[in-house]
DNA sequence: CATGAATGAGCCTTCATTCAT
DNA sequence: AATGAATGAAGGCTCATTCAT
């Protein structure tokens, strides 16, 4: 029944109905809620298996590669695969945006109103799955023998970034995800410019 | 009226009702549409708006630097310093997608089902806008002295990619938008292998 | 499987649901339709073992006492006893009304309009149990000796509704429901027994 | 609008729809919610208005009496006249059972359980509500020259009792809200009366 | 005897939108 | 330029009930 990860993926949590996820495998509304108890817990069923997936998915490519860079590379061709093609779980972890979880009604919470601190709970854990997540990349990328002057956090940022964000260019049937990852991470690794000048 | 952007930014297109907008300017549902004949076409405004400050925005730092590298470097801090910080306008431009603004009825219409073939107008707008808007970073990466075999597309996607998907990670008070738009724009520039080994 | 008196007495009818009835026997909501047929059946059953019980609890405690107005407060003592205290069942009696098993679907049914003629049959079947029992109540104050100009009527119907009534205000641990029951009874009497005798 | 009042006092409050309110006045059921925020917020505005018409109508009756029992005996008759015939809004103070308004979903809060503790906000006010009215047969029955070993309580509980229940039984037609409510006087006094003087 | 899974009608509520004033 | 009142289509969710196993 988790074939609604395909429909938020492809619409975003808000945009999906339950109706929706409900026709998609011929049951009535009310049978979801057989199974899940609410929206929101299908949802956060949906990411959680995302997470796994492509937790898995990278770990095992990473496994399989040696030497920092190749198991950068390896990391991102795993996790771009999974998030434009290989999983629509995957891709749920991308299309939603954690707060588009929080009750519509719960504004103006009483309190002082610092929504980072009283944070709503359902939201913080969608963003702690990511964090999990995300700590690969920063191992991968704190292993990379990269010179004095280079943080290694704009560096993950950024490839992450360009990465999550392609699900918003994506189009199958022209270069592979495979093959921009690849280029994501050598365009990173060898120098750019060509030598000439600059600034 | 526009401060409606606010909302967009922070909340999304789909989470953010009519009645939020007319309160946020103490005004009643009713009446925003005295001003706009709809909320789409309201968040087009604002969509808009945000294409021009942004692309001001940008032109005038391109303008005023040397260089390739520099120009790029120019229009990212640029870039980024209004997606994340100077104008809610240009968040909206990231943080709706497009088909957020699909009529949520117009599911399953009938025909051959390409979606990017019959695609819903309004969302083509956004769209248009977009593209419209990043060309100048097309034109500004084609204009780099790149080694012959470095393709020019990957190289841009990725830098776009890794400063607009910083609104998920970004919080105020560190590093600023400049800093790391220079950051992102020197780790792509010279390369990050050290030396030693690598495969 | 009964003590779904329990709740039906505690929360109503329609608030109870058959979910929390299964639950609160460790049974699943489809289970309980082995028992019982809907719903309704179930209070059905309830309402009449509450008729059975409090009946019977009346009827032993007037075979015990002599002469009339101590049989009524013998019954008053028995029936106050069970309907706040002693039974889940005789509560039911009291917190249900008989429209409240009326089928939601089932207003504005064609017809005359008369709602007491075509009255609903289950409703019918609760107020047919009730006034069963409460015939007990007209026989006893019937015998009593009355003044000439004093009609049995209200006088009953004001000790009734004065005891069930009291299920909207007492809380155990004050006077007893005994204690009550006889208060009320005294109150009456008093100059309502025209002299003879007594108990 | 107010004339759900009517249906909350004919089928209660769970058994009232807000359809079926919105259709009573020829409304869909959205536009109810221009109005009012939520059913449970018409339910309080029903049932304040109702104690305020009831208390209105008892005040004026006290006020043209002399001697308590016929002060009490003008406030029975105010009262039953509300509850039975007059007024809709009154009739609902009796028919919803403050608990009717508790959350559905809101079964074992946290806490310690007790539910008479950390009572429900809106049930405590309804509660409060009426506990203010009846105030009045308090101070009614406390000014009522009473044998010494005559408790005011019960004789108060029974009276009001006695008419609260009288939606379980009266039928227009018969006897009238006046006529009974002077009997249940009449019956209480006779005898309660330490001999001195009356109305 | 009981469960697991599903149904379908209905519930309260929300929300973009309309329109006379 | 704005309001007050309503609309109507959904939306998430509940619940009595069914039924094959």
């Amino acid at each position: 029944m988790d074939a609604a990860a395909e429909l938020f993926s492809r619409r975003g949590y808000r945009a999906t109905t339950v109706r929706d996820i409900a026709a998609a495998v011929g049951m009535l509304p009310g049978s979801v809620y057989y199974h899940f108890p609410s929206k929101v817990a299908l949802l956060l069923a949906v990411y959680e298996e995302g997470v796994r997936r492509v937790t898995r998915r990278v770990d095992e490519a990473v496994a399989q590669a040696e030497g920092p860079w190749a198991r950068l590379e390896a990391a991102c061709v795993a996790h771009l695969g999974a998030v434009l093609e290989r999983s629509d779980y995957a891709r749920v972890m991308i299309r939603v945006w954690p707060d588009d979880v929080d009750a519509p009604g719960d504004r103006d919470a009483p309190g002082d109103g610092d929504a980072r601190t009283d944070g709503n709970a359902r939201a913080g854990r969608l963003v702690a799955l990511r964090d999990g997540y995300e700590a690969r990349f920063r191992a991968l990328v704190d292993a990379l023998p990269l010179p004095p002057d280079c943080a290694a956090t704009p560096l993950r940022l950024l490839l992450l970034g360009g990465m999550n964000w392609a699900q918003a260019w994506y189009r199958p049937g022209g270069e592979t995800p495979a093959d921009i990852a690849r280029a994501f991470v050598r365009d990173l690794r060898r120098g750019l410019d060509s030598g000439a000048d600059g600034s």
